[in-house]
DNA sequence: TTAATAGGTTCAAAATATTTGAACAATAAA
DNA sequence: TTTATTGTTCAAATATTTTGAACCTATTAA
């Protein structure tokens, strides 16, 4: 016998323990009293361990029946989750949904919209990952992403992938003035930006998640709480991010903080999304019909 | 139905899996191919999902049929370490093994002994837990730990708990030569000892426990490779620990360490362990065991 | 002390569930 | 085209689980 556990007997393991008696349980689990006494024998037989030890006219776990009794409550919780991300799949929405996004784009945007997300749905994972350069395409190649945001002009077309633009305000790169990058020939490389400390708007929808989505980050990050502490930061010197222009417009007059051209002329407003054509999921669907609104931040 | 979803489907759908056709698995089974046909259909109902498609003549997993049966496969995991777990607390050895130390004494004189330990019985998990002053006691009449360690006299008799001495090599206190401790009152009281920063040899068994065992500390503690850089971290002043006599004895006579007294007089050979007389377990028996020897470290 | 009661077990019969093997359909390979 | 492989269906055979009645046993109430 490959399993002498079944989820049925630690079923009724949980239900004896709960109420207290073979008899309430049976009760519970609309059965009779013989039954639960068959079931209980038969796992302490499969399993040649005693489970129980009978006690004046009850019967009471032995130590061994302890151990199978708690950590087979966490089986029957995983059964049931494993039972429900089945169903959820099936209905269309997936359990797990993976975003990678190009690493030159800050993760600020997309939070606002992972909590609104969560507002609806709840009990979907959500996970970002970045990816360097060409990376955010292989992501959905290779099946590691279910949707990519990437920034740069529309890659070279490909089968199976479909690509969209994303039009949303305008993000400017920022530094300080008086930081080293204001030194460095215009336009800016990637990779040499990449070497800087970005500042990034903390994770507003972490906490309110009921499972936290995870964010893998590759660079080195400074979280704040808010935009405005954001502009802070950013003008303390502290590190470089994009912020959107109407926000910053009088501080980039007054000097305060400087716009630098980026390479590849990245005006963030046409960063793209892409996805795989046979991919259907629901929640899928959800973000690109968010991330098409003109008016998603 | 409470849980649609059995063990035994599980089984088979991994099989499927594993062997590429519902015949190889039956095969693999000792079953009919038609008994595979059958549960697949009755999981699918039970279910209500549909978690294969025909291509060809080969039957594929639908999505919801891959999350079954990817997750499946951790419960079907978690579900065979459990039943090890259970036969293994039925033969006396527990699944888990609580230590509390004495706040006062280094938890360096226990790795080796856990690193033996692991050597005999690599599957059972130990922790090692922390308690000030009188919690020691206290942790076994509350059921937190199954063997304490605790420092200086017995303590008073307690019903159901046993006390024994435990003989060891000496270990002095010590501290750099300048070290603010130096110009304390002597003895030193152990509450200003635990102020300071605590140089402890790193936990060598960690690595080599398959399921690492824990170890729950309060104090600041600088984490050292080995005795031997134990003594120079002291020498250099970065922390303060007991350090075994044998070891030490001509840095003392040169002056390039400093032996202090402390309070309640534990020149660690009187301490002692406890346990209650009512636990059996056989990993208490051999930490005990291991103990009384008088050459255990 | 003696009922009365609550809890657990045993056993054969009944009800369910699973497995089997033979027949069949569909596809891919020879 | 033939052959082999794969999965399905169905009734019969087998295995498992549930039932209910009878029967212990230890506590509680009278």
């Amino acid at each position: 016998m490959k399993y002498p556990i079944t989820l049925d007997a630690l079923e009724v393991l949980d239900a004896i323990d709960r109420k207290g008696s073979f008899a309430a349980a049976a009760n519970e689990l609309f059965r009779v009293p013989s039954a639960i006494s068959y079931a209980v024998q038969k796992l302490e037989q499969d399993l040649d361990v005693v489970l129980f030890r009978k006690e004046g006219r009850k019967a009471v776990l032995t130590p061994a029946g302890k151990v199978l009794l708690e950590q087979g409550r966490e089986i029957l919780q995983a059964t049931e989750r494993l039972a429900m991300a089945t169903k959820k799949t099936h209905s269309g929405w997936e359990p797990v949904f993976n975003i990678a996004i190009d690493s030159i784009l800050d993760f600020d945007f997309i939070y606002p919209l992972i909590a609104r997300f969560y507002e609806v749905l709840p009990d979907i994972e959500i996970n970002i990952y970045e990816e360097v350069l060409g990376g955010a395409q292989e992501a959905i190649t290779s099946n590691r992403a279910d949707l990519v945001i990437g920034a740069g002009t529309e890659p070279t077309p490909n089968q199976g992938i479909k690509y969209q633009k994303i039009r949303q305000i305008e993000w400017i790169f920022t530094v300080a003035p008086g930081h080293q990058l204001t030194q460095a020939a215009l336009p800016l490389s990637r990779q040499l930006i990449e070497q800087h400390r970005f500042i990034v708007v903390r994770d507003s929808s972490r906490n309110q998640a009921p499972q936290s989505h995870r964010v893998f980050s590759k660079r080195p990050l400074l979280s704040v709480p808010s935009v405005a502490e954001k502009i802070n930061a950013l003008r303390s010197g502290l590190g470089i991010g994009f912020l959107p222009a109407h926000r910053i417009q009088h501080l980039l007059e007054q000097g305060l903080l400087i716009a630098l051209p980026v390479e590849n002329a990245i005006p963030m407003e046409t960063c793209h999304m892409a996805w795989k054509t046979t991919n259907k999921g629901k929640v899928l669907c959800w973000f690109i019909e968010q991330l098409s609104r003109h008016d998603f931040i």
